[in-house]
Order: structure tokens, then sequence, then C-alpha cells
RNA sequence: GGCUCUGUAGCUCAACGGUUAGAGCAGAGGACUCAUAAUCCUUUGGUUCUGGGUUCGAAUCCCAGCGGAGCCA
């Protein structure tokens, strides 16, 4: 039976950039979207710039320009980056659009007609410069429980305390650098409580979400009365007026997701459907794929929003994990943080693809892009057991084609088409790593079998040659099989296959009949190894790009930055010489006596500190274990935000002579690797050490 | 601080409360030479974070501790 489905990623927001973490949504939706469709379904994936807010509108003021400039460019930007890593939407919209402004009148007249709003006045700190209220996380100042200096206004980094904007001391804008003043403001809200048994019951019964999301919800919101929730935002603000209150605008958090909708009607109009026939009715079912930040808006306000207006639930509300580089959070200081198209600078897209997919599973769990490991994956599993497949055999194939009838196999074709339903289900169920698993397993069969039967021992024969044309036909259909299980995440290689045999794939159940009797073409290389040194070059140019790089800022042109250091020899882990050279290797000899006097220890960071009247330094506290610490002044304030400095072990030498410095006296030197400024890497243990070790 | 997850081989991950905890990669040895130093065979790696408890039986369930991730409208 052929299912109507309507899929839906979370709408990146117009104020910055794609990057990898973003990726790992938006190419796990379009796999399974791809799969949907290869199966037959009925499936329409359709996205949207998410415009709206305060950020946008201080950019747009900051830059001198209108937000309409800002949004457009962005939208070019994002879309240029889902294109070039292949992601297929059927519509990608704005939520500044008729569509959604219409859409969401629509749905407030419902939620008015339904009772649910009320008015309120509440307090807000507004900033005089900009002329707009300002949300807590736009405040910054001292935390008012442990007074650490320069927190978010919603909550200390150091401490973990959870407050109000309004209490912390010494508040600033971060958009003006003014101080906020207090200003009362009436104030729209959905009164939540209300749906509050319906809620439970739709979050705690059947498929719509996964069990541990459906126990957070149930831990963290469900067990008490659920809060109002506060929709408008009063002017300035960039956004939707809202029509029966001048002067209030939707909260982006309100126009957002109804751009889902919004998107889904562009794409109705371009294709002559209706509406109604996807967002109200029985017959199709509504897929949102997010990130687990965005959990309590899709879980809780937008059912409400939708079951009030009338529109259709979600079937499922698939909600994944963030992404990890080497096993940090993705930093801009460290140089892990990859945007979407430096990524395609250096790499095939195929390649993330994969990954992500080998590594992606229906649990919320995050997902570590190890770079060693992907090498390992992308050259051993795509290129040493897929491609090769087709590599080893389509050549002795080209002069005769494949054979008229499909050659006994020992089984191995009708195994592996076996095997379809089994990880169509995986795909289905976002199993994604144990398809990949799954199609490996028969990858290797497929290898074993060119192995035994040696293709090229009966090349030497010309009586062998119809043995040899049956070999290679058997080992290029079980290619072209996994061709189509990979389809979804390999879309070119798909097509690749098609062209070397002359037969597109169109169709998930092809890989049940074995194709025969087609020409085969010249061969070309399907995919090329990852060189180590590519990806190396990837990092290095993520780590010299600015470090928040807005689209409006003119882009210095960073391939022409990463281009210019003479190339140099690399070893097999892409290392040069770059360093090397710059600070070649001390002559004269360090005794071991010499060396035993410096006494370097592992040290745990308690606190770390912006220095007053110091741009280099960070003034950090280091336990040695119990009560004994040191004091350090130390010269990263460029490469490290403090907060992520705190808690983590570092190496230091422990007897250098103190220093006197404007700040206070240094006690020691933590160490590092880099050159210096936004280059410097502090040094860390492996797992095991213990504070207050020596280090030998 | 509260809540939801999480900790298994060097790395990434499996394992309905039930044989001797398994795969891939990496490592070691061998075969092969068609293939992008690819492939095939054999093989070394585990105190399942720690400490208690429940059970005939615990990686799995419970409690406590330690570490990691996220959220807190």
């Amino acid at each position: 039976m052929t299912r109507q489905i309507l899929v839906t990623s979370a709408l990146p927001y117009a104020n910055g950039h794609i990057h990898i973490g973003h990726l790992v949504e938006y190419l796990q939706t379009d796999i399974w979207v791809r799969f949907q469709k290869l199966v037959g379904n009925r499936c329409v994936y359709v996205c949207a710039d998410d415009t709206h807010g305060t950020a946008i509108m201080i950019r747009a003021r900051q830059e001198g320009r209108s937000e309409l400039e800002v949004i457009a460019e962005m939208r070019e930007s994002h879309l240029k980056d889902f294109t070039g890593f292949g992601i297929e939407f059927d519509n990608y919209g704005s939520t500044h659009s008729d569509e959604n402004r219409a859409l969401c009148a629509e749905i407030w007249q419902s939620l008015r007609k339904a009772d649910l709003i009320v008015e309120r006045t509440v307090e807000r700190f507004y900033d005089p410069v900009e002329e707009t209220f300002l949300a807590d996380r736009f405040v910054k100042g001292t935390c008012p429980v442990c007074e650490s200096p320069d927190q978010y206004g919603d909550n200390c980094e150091k401490c973990g305390a959870t407050y109000d904007a309004t209490e912390v001391i010494d508040p600033i804008s971060i958009f003006s650098g003014a101080t906020p003043i207090r200003r009362e403001s009436l104030q729209l809200f959905v009164e939540l409580e209300k749906l509050h048994g319906w809620l439970n019951e739709w979050t705690q019964t059947g498929e719509h979400l996964q069990e541990e999301i459906a126990n957070y919800l149930q831990g963290h919101f469900l067990s008490k009365p659920l809060r109002d929730w506060d929709v408008s935002r009063p002017a300035r603000y960039f956004g939707f007026e809202i029509p029966d209150s001048p002067g209030k605008y939707w909260f982006v958090w309100f126009d957002a997701p109804i751009g889902y909708i919004a998107s889904t009607h562009q794409w109705c109009k371009a294709h002559g459907e209706k509406l109604e026939d996807w967002w109200k009715s029985d017959q199709t079912e509504i897929h949102h794929f997010i990130g687990k930040d965005i959990t309590y808006f899709h879980t809780l306000f937008w059912p409400a929003m939708l079951k009030t207006a009338g529109f259709n639930l979600p079937k499922k509300v698939h909600i994944h994990g963030f992404l990890q580089v080497n096993g940090e959070k993705m930093s801009k200081s460290k140089g892990v943080f990859v945007t979407a198209s430096t990524y395609l600078k250096h790499l095939d897209p195929a390649y993330l693809r994969y990954y992500y997919a080998s590594k992606l599973s229906s649990r919320t769990e995050d997902l570590d892009l190890n770079l060693d490991e992907f090498v390992a994956r992308i050259n051993s599993d795509l290129v040493g057991k897929v491609v090769n497949l087709a590599s080893r055999t389509a050549r002795f194939a080209q002069p005769t084609g494949l054979s008229a009838q499909y050659p006994d196999d020992g089984g191995l074709f009708a195994e592996a088409a076996a095997e379809a339903d089994k990880i169509a289900e995986l795909y289905e169920t976002c199993e994604y790593a144990k398809a990949m698993r799954a199609i490996m397993v028969l990858a290797e069969k497929a290898n074993k079998y060119v192995e035994d039967n040696a293709p090229w021992t009966l090349k030497k024969d010309p009586a062998q040659a119809g043995q040899l044309q049956d070999v290679c036909t058997v080992a290029l259909n079980l290619f072209r099989q996994l061709a189509i299980y990979l389809a979804p995440v390999l879309p070119q290689l798909a097509e690749q296959t098609g062209r070397l045999l002359n037969a597109p794939m169109k169709s998930w159940d092809e890989a049940q009949t074995p194709l025969v009797a087609s020409p085969v073409n010249p061969f070309e290389h399907l995919m090329k190894r990852v060189d180590p040194a590519q990806v190396q070059v990837m990092t290095e140019e993520s780590q010299s790009a600015p470090a928040a790089a807005p689209a409006a800022t003119p882009q210095v042109d960073s391939s022409s930055a990463a281009a210019t250091p003479a190339p140099t020899t690399a070893n097999a882990f892409g290392d040069t010489l770059e360093a090397l050279t710059k600070e070649p290797l001390t002559e004269a000899y360090c005794s071991i006596d010499d060396f035993v006097k410096v006494d370097l220890r592992v040290g745990r960071v308690l606190t770390a500190d912006f220095v007053d009247g110091s741009d280099k330094l960070l003034k950090l506290t280091l336990s040695l274990g119990g009560d004994v610490t040191k004091t350090i002044f130390a010269g990263i304030r460029q490469a490290y935000e403090p907060a992520t400095l705190v808690g983590r072990m570092v190496v230091f030498c422990a007897n250098l002579a103190p220093r006197k410095m404007r700040f206070g006296t240094s006690e020691g030197m933590v160490l590092a690797a880099g050159e210096g400024g936004t280059q410097v890497f502090v040094l860390s243990p492996d797992s095991g050490a213990k504070v207050g070790h020596r280090i030998h």
C-alpha cells in the first residue's frame, strides 16, 4: 500500500551558516525521504528558513541594511550548502512568506476561539539604544548566585544556577553594551495547562515519540502544571504583527513551526495539490525530524497548536542527538567547527552521508565525528568493499556485457535479495547504522565470491570465456544490489551504477531481480579514497576561519589563505613540515638531570576568568587535589572561552619561579601547543590520569 | 541544583535476565595479484567505570559513587 508522507527538518535560523552539526539532521532526513520515495511511497520533504526574531533585526541594523536583505542572502547560502550535500527538498520556503502569515492568523484565531489566550503584564529588560526588548540570553552580567562575571541572563555557566535576567548584577545588553532598563509590557500567553490532560495522553501513548523523550517530558514538564507560553513580543521586533493586537508581534517560535505548513502550501500551489490533503487528512503521515535541543517546542506547544487548529498531528517526531567532533563539543576556538561550505571545498559529500549513516540510530544519543575513523570507514567500507566489487570485475565484463542468463551463484543473489525487507525496516526505523552494517556483510560475501572464482585466472584461458562472463555477471549483480540498498545514502553511486550497467535504477524492488544481457560500459572510478591530508587541510582551514563568520562581513577568501603555505610533503597521516619549519628543533641536548628539574603536574581548572586590562591573559586557578591550588595567568584568552576550561585537566609546570605581574602573581605555566593567538591548544592527559600526577 | 540519557576490546558500536560477552576498523601472521596499498584466510585484545544488593544465574534489574552529553519553557 502506498503511503502519503510529509516530512520536515527543523528550520535553520537565518542568522548563521550551515555547519556539519546541522547536517546530521538534514542528511538523516534526506536519507529517510529518499528511502520512502525509492520504495514507492508518496513523500514530500519541506523545509524553510527561520527568519524572524531579535537577532536578525539587530544584525540587519548593525550592518546597515534591511532584514529582507539579510534573510535573502542567508537563504541563498543555505540552499547552496544543502544542494552541495545532495539534500533534496521538494520545497524550501521561508517563515517570512505570505502563506505563513495567513496560516499564523488562522491558527491564532483558533487559539482565541478555544479561549487559550490570556493577557498579562510582565517586566522585561529593554535596550534603550537598540529600542527593543531583550530576551534573557541577550543580557549578560554578574551571576547573582556565585558572582561570576560575564554570565548570560538566563543561567550561570560557572555555578549552573538558573535565574531571571532581571536578577543579574550589572546587566548589559549584548547588542549595544548599554545598561538595559526594566520596562513593563503587556504580553499575550497561551494557557497550555488547559491542554495538559490531552498532552499527557498524546505524549505518553502511541509511537509519536521515542521512549526517552516521553520520559523526559513526563519527568520535566507534565508532572506539574504547565506554564503559560509567552507568544508575543512588543515592538520593535522583526516578525508578523498580530492582527488583533497592534504593536505586538508573534514570537519567532510561534511562527517557525507553522512554516512547515506554509512551505507545504507553497509546494501544493506549485503542484496543483490541496493543502487539506496533506495537513487535514487521515491519509497523510507527518514526520518531523529535529534535534534534542528543541524537543519541548515540538512535543508540547506544537502539538497543542495543531490540535487546537484542527491540523494533523505528527505521526512521529524523530529526535536526534548532537554532533561532537573528536569527542568534543563542536567549538570554534578549537578548530573543529566545520561549515558545510568548508567541507565541500575539500571533501566529497558522499563521504559524510555514508559516515553519518554508518553511525546513526533511532536514539537521541550524540554522534561523534572522529576524523581518523571517518577516513577509515570510507576507505574500508565504501572503497575497499563496495566500489571495489565493480572495480575488480567491470573491466573483464566490458567486452562481453552481462551473460544472457543469470548463472548459478550458489544462492548469493537470492540471499542478498532476501535481506531487502530487513534493510528496509532498518531505514524505516532510522536504524541506519544497522542497515549499513547489514549491507557491508553482503559486500564482504560478494568479495569472497570474486576471490573464490578468480576471474583473473579465467581470463588467461580463452576456453573459459563463458565462465569469466558468468562470474563477472554475478559480481556486478551483487554490486548492483548493494548500490540499490545504498541509494538513499549514496544517490550518486546509484546513478553511476545505472550508467555503468546501462540500466538506471528506479526502485527498491530492482534488488530482487538480476540484470542480464546488459552491456557494460567502460569503468570509471566511482569514488575516490579519502586522503587524510585533505581532512587535515579542511580542519586547518576551519581553524583559521574567522570565529563567527557572519554572512554579511565580506568573506575573507580563506581558500587563498589555505593555499599560501608552501606545499610540503606529508606523512601517512597528512602531517606536513609546516610547524617544524616555523620553529625548528632545538639542537642542544637537555640532560635527564635538566629534565627532572621541571616538575610537570596534572591539574584541574577550578576557575577561569578574564583579566581586566589584558586581552591576552586568562586567570586560572588550578587544583592539585584537596585544597592545594595554584594561580596561573595564561596567555590563552584569544583561544579559549573561560567557561570551557573549567573542570578540565591540564598539564602545567608547577615549580616555575613565581612571577609578579600587573594583575597578580603567576605560579606556573600551562602547557600548550600552537603558534599563539587563537592558535593555542592546551594539553590534557589521557583518561585515567589523576589530578596531582607528576609527568615523567 | 533538578530532569532525561549514557559509560562494554586501542577506536566506533552490538548483545529478549540464560552457552565461553560479539562485529567492523586498527594490530599480528599468512594467501593472492583482478582491483583505488584494494581483497581473502587465520589470529592477539575485555576486572562490561567502581562498590554494594536482588537472583539458581547480572553487561543487562535495584541502590550509591565517579565520569560524559543534553535540557531546564
